[in-house]
This record gives structure tokens, C-alpha cells and sequence, in this order.
DNA sequence: GCGTCATAGTTGACACGTCAATCAGGAGGA
DNA sequence: TCCTCCTGATTGACGTGTCAACTATGACGC
């Protein structure tokens, strides 16, 4: 008979995962409202930024991301033609393709990271002691580490 | 000059915000491959099995699972269709819609309800200790206040 | 009754996410 | 070479979510 979570967890668990959808919701209309980009444009964008050449295989940006193939290709799909990224033939791997960072794309996530930053700290960080961050950091890692087992 | 998070603060947020995304996303593909429900599904279904005769005005049901009355017209128009809820006309506002449990939805829900505290117990509950859980309620009230303050 | 405004709910367009299927190209062995 | 298997990436169908526009009805003041 496997356990079952008690009323007082079952509270925290409907607390918890309605607020952090509406925290990750919230954030989302104000990145929207504050640049033109989603939650998933300034990923997307985070990430080849950070890479050299503002230039990454479309497999290894899916690993950055976290994400499965087929989300990122839609997603590359809609930000191509909105000329935020290109996407060009690998030269090493004839399967594969590269996904480049445009001017455009850079333009846009330079202007947006302030704006960012600031909801960041305004919605999340403002709303929490540094205890109650410190423990937000602690328990992010502890699911993280539940949900994907290091041994697999 | 407005307040930017430093490094450590933005690790947090990265690091909570796509952890909680990645349990909502695996307890939805939990619940869809044990039950064949939805999150949305399930928590439609919740809602109105605790509502007295089962059966909810649509606004009303809008405010107690927390949606925009767009997205639950959409969902409800999902779910009519599959015959888990009916709507009627109601008989106080002709404006209004009542949303009723259908006999299909309330079976579903009941046989939804183990395996779904199950899957709470095993990707939440046991993935924290005692004091993380509490934690976790506190963070959540905290962001959620924060988010909606009442004074407004 | 009649304007005016607010409220209940739906709709359409479109962005987003998942799943299963598909296609093309590498990798390795007989 | 040819066959088989694996991998990189895209596609189509469909469920989900948001926004803005819209319909229809109630509510209030005159």
C-alpha cells in the first residue's frame, strides 16, 4: 500500500504549484509587455549569447536549454522569422544545423536584459527574506535532483 | 537607479524558476499517462467534485481554480467534448452558465484521485525533508502575497 | 421606457508544448 | 558495397494559454 501525503502536505503542494505557474505566468506578460519577448525568445536568446560566436549546434542548445528537439525547432522556427536567429548547414555534420545569433536578435536581447533583471528582482527576489531565498535555492535543488536521479 | 539582482540571486531564480517548470511538466505527463487527464482537467474536475451538487457558475469557477474566464470557456469547451462536464443555461442570470459534473467526469476524477496523490507524494513530498516542505509553504505564501497584495 | 455602463461568457487568431512519425545522413559490421 | 542501426533535426496534429474583440444581458439613473 504505497503512502499517500497527508492534508497539511497535500495544502503546501496546491500552494506551491499554483504560485510558482503564476510567478512563471506573471513574469512572462511582464517580459512580453516590458520587450516583445516570451519567457522562451530570452532563453533561447540567454544562451547564444553566452556561446562563442553567439553560434551553437541545435542539439547541444536543446541541452542548454533544457529542452526536447522538437520544442526548440518549433520555437527556432517562429524566432527565424521573426529574424531574431538564423540557422545554417553544419559543415562537420551534414545532418546537423547551426543556430546563429542575428543583429537583430542581439540588439533585442541587449535592450531586454535590464527590464529583465528588474522584474526578476521586483516579482521574486523583493518577495523573499534571504532566508526564504536561501531555502527557494536549496529546495530548487533538492526536486532538481529528485526529478533527475545523477545516477542513470 | 533601480535595484538589480546580483549573481547568486539570479542562480536562484534560474535555478527555481525552471525546476518548479519542469515538475509542472512532469507531473502533467504523470497524471496524463496514469488517469488520461490533463493538470487543467484535473483541477477543473476538483473543483466542481467539492462544489455543492456539483455544479458551479462559470465565473465562479473561474475565481476558485485561479483562471482568466477565456481560458476556462476553452478548456470547458474541451472537456464538454469529451463529456466530462456539461454546461447549462442558468436559471437566476440568463447572461451566466452553470458547469456540471458530468456522471463520466465524476467516475474519471475518482479513479484519477490515488494515482495522482501518489505521483504528489513521490516527485514533491519525498523529494524534500520536513523543514524544506514547510519551507516551500512559507516561500509560496510569501511570493503569492507578494504577487497579489491584498491591499489593492 | 431608454441611454449608459458594467458583467457573463464566447470566439478567433495566434503563440506555445508534446507526441509520434518522418527524413536524411553518419557509423559499423558482414 | 550493402545492410542495419543510431542520431540530428523537422514536421503535422492536436491540446493548451493569452489577448482582444464581440454578443447578450443585467443594473442604474433619468
Amino acid at each position: 500500500m504505497p503512502k499517500l501525503p497527508n492534508r497539511e502536505q497535500l495544502l503546501v503542494w496546491r500552494d506551491f504549484i499554483e504560485t510558482t505557474e503564476a510567478l512563471h505566468t506573471r513574469m512572462g506578460a511582464r517580459l512580453q509587455s516590458d520587450t516583445g519577448l516570451s519567457n522562451g525568445d530570452y532563453t533561447v536568446l540567454l544562451a547564444l549569447s553566452e556561446a562563442p560566436h553567439n553560434r551553437v549546434r541545435s542539439s547541444e542548445l536543446a541541452t542548454l536549454v533544457g529542452w526536447e528537439r522538437s520544442r526548440l525547432s518549433h520555437h527556432l522556427g517562429r524566432m527565424e522569422k521573426r529574424g531574431l536567429i538564423r540557422r545554417e548547414h553544419c559543415t562537420t555534420d551534414s545532418r546537423g544545423a547551426e543556430v546563429v545569433l542575428s543583429d537583430t536578435g542581439a540588439a533585442t536581447f541587449h535592450a531586454a536584459t535590464r527590464p529583465h533583471l528588474r522584474a526578476i528582482r521586483e516579482l521574486f527576489v523583493d518577495a523573499l527574506t534571504p532566508t526564504q531565498l536561501a531555502a527557494a535555492g536549496e529546495i530548487a535543488a533538492a526536486l532538481r535532483h529528485h526529478l533527475n536521479p545523477p545516477d542513470a
